[in-house]
DNA sequence: TCAACCATTTGTCCTAGACAATTTGTGAGT
DNA sequence: ACTCACAAATTGTCTAGGACAAATGGTTGA
């Protein structure tokens, strides 16, 4: 129960380290050990403290890895090489709005709440919500969290950004009363995966096209997953991955232990990097797939939509 | 990176129970060390694997232990015991809602989603926002966590309810459309703490209230809630603690991180737990201290309510 | 009733080595 | 060029028991 006491003269202990970076604390140990990085001071106790500066280096260190880079190569890089691969681009995919989607971005830099929220509810209703949510909400969403990974974004400017997207998308909802419909899937995340966003731009196109969604928020463990599926009767559970850890597994469980009629349906950015399909598993790498497994679902179960 | 093979014939291993019990690996190590339990079987490679039934009683020990018992007197129990402890009932801040809430706790228990968000909405317009929040929704998410705590409720049932009464929140806070006020306040919670639902009851409260808030949602680091006051040029911070868990040692830090002209708000259960006053932070155990707060505010800058 | 004090309880941190999952590199065979 | 197999390097987690400080409980005295 040895209390931290951080940001005293020394600098951070190693718990606040891990809260703060990511990076478990057995991680901090072994690179210390191994790459001689990083190099805390030791309080009267014996315990690390971490000055802040290299806190901030693992961060960017945490950001790069996050990236692809491997940890052997960035610990053995100097700040300046650091800084270089922290500013690299990435290449982007290609889209029609991307001359546009530079002016949004240039709102979330700037911090400019009202603008971004009146600019959502303007593209909406021009675009309408389908369009909306492919060509404009998706790749900013991927846009922000590039410019976040290169440091050009900060967790509050991509907080602040979530945080209205959130707001905008249920209100959205909250005024499309979905009573009933069919299918009727149940939305949620595994243990460990937070993001709540991607399930409802799932459930706002769901709505549309007259399924009835249960939105059950993240984190949810499996077998309470099967319990829920149950209860409620539901005809799919779609779970949503922003990175692929245990994405596989996940789904390799829950699909063992749901019972056969009721189909499972993944989405996300972490769908991607799946290579082999999964028996019994619908995977929506793309926005566009879910239509196509609705479609899929309705010719099966020979119900049309309305 | 021993990878986990869960729901494999010999049992969980110790990341796994780590993240399905929310007990440190350091703690279940001491735990067998002192106590004699858990008692795990080992894999070829000398690694430990919990038995699932003493996951479960793992589990159990946990929700007691929320309940305020310590470790030490539960680990010395056998499971009788600690049965008979589960079903102990806590007794109940008095209400002149309670007979009301047995109700509520019905439409929670049989999932009856559409019944409870009517009831919701229902008793809002019937009370206010201010009576609604405190006096309904705010006893009626302990009973929840009690009931959880009782194993009477699921991770289900908990999140159902969550996600209503957010929908319900957003929608409602969506259509006050707060444009500006006075004071501006920045509403998040630190690392760690990740429930959102005492932000948003919180920031309806303001709205009311004539105060700008800015909500940031939940697990923000310290040195990126500084950053945001700078920019937003807020005049308090506000945070939500759920448990006790680190809420004074990151009150101390983000005081000590923060301008001093910004104010530092802090509610939620957790809250309670604090014993001793934080030099320059403003503690609210209870919805009523909010409005002290703010009232002290308005004296000390000479501001009144619109 | 409240403060001060001491004893007990309890979780975190320390050390260094072992090991398995993953990624990378190499060579052989289409 | 391509893939497949296999070897080598990389990397994070797990193990052990001791040490220690924060939190808690209980007792005493004002």
């Amino acid at each position: 129960m040895s209390n931290e006491t951080p940001s005293s003269v020394g600098g951070l202990p190693i718990a606040s380290v891990e809260r703060e970076t990511g990076l478990s604390k057995d991680t901090l140990r072994v690179w210390e050990r191994r790459y001689g990085f990083p190099t805390p001071e030791r309080d009267a106790n014996g315990e690390r403290l971490y000055a802040p500066t290299q806190v901030q280096r693992l961060l960017q260190i945490k950001r790069l890895m996050d990236r692809g880079y491997r940890p052997g190569k960035l610990l053995a890089l100097d700040d300046t090489g650091l800084r270089a691969l922290d500013e690299t681009r990435t290449e982007r995919a290609a889209s029609a709005a991307v001359p546009q989607l530079d002016g949004w971005m240039h709102l979330v830099k700037t911090h400019d709440s009202d603008a971004l929220q009146r600019a959502f509810y303007r593209e909406m209703a021009k675009r309408g919500l389908a369009s909306f949510v492919q060509d404009i909400v998706a790749p900013l969403i991927a846009r922000v969290g590039e410019a976040w990974s290169r440091n050009e974004l900060g967790i509050f400017e991509e907080h602040l950004f979530s945080q209205h997207l959130e707001k905008m998308f249920r209100t959205v909802l909250s005024n499309m009363l979905p009573q009933q419909g069919s299918p009727c899937v149940l939305l949620t995340t595994l243990t460990g995966e937070e993001h709540t966003l991607g399930l409802l731009m799932v459930e706002s196109l769901m709505v549309v096209e007259d399924v009835y969604p249960v939105l059950l928020g993240p984190q949810m463990p499996i077998d309470e997953i099967v319990r829920a599926a149950q209860i409620k009767q539901v005809d799919a559970v779609c779970l949503s991955f922003s990175s692929a850890y245990l994405a596989t597994q996940g789904l390799l469980d829950l699909r063992r232990m749901l019972p056969g009629p009721v189909g499972v349906w993944a989405g996300g950015y972490g769908v991607k990097a799946i290579r082999k399909p999964i028996n019994g598993v619908c995977l929506m790498p793309e926005f566009q797939d879910l239509y196509d497994c609705l479609a899929r679902w309705r010719i099966e179960h020979g119900r049309q939509a309305a």
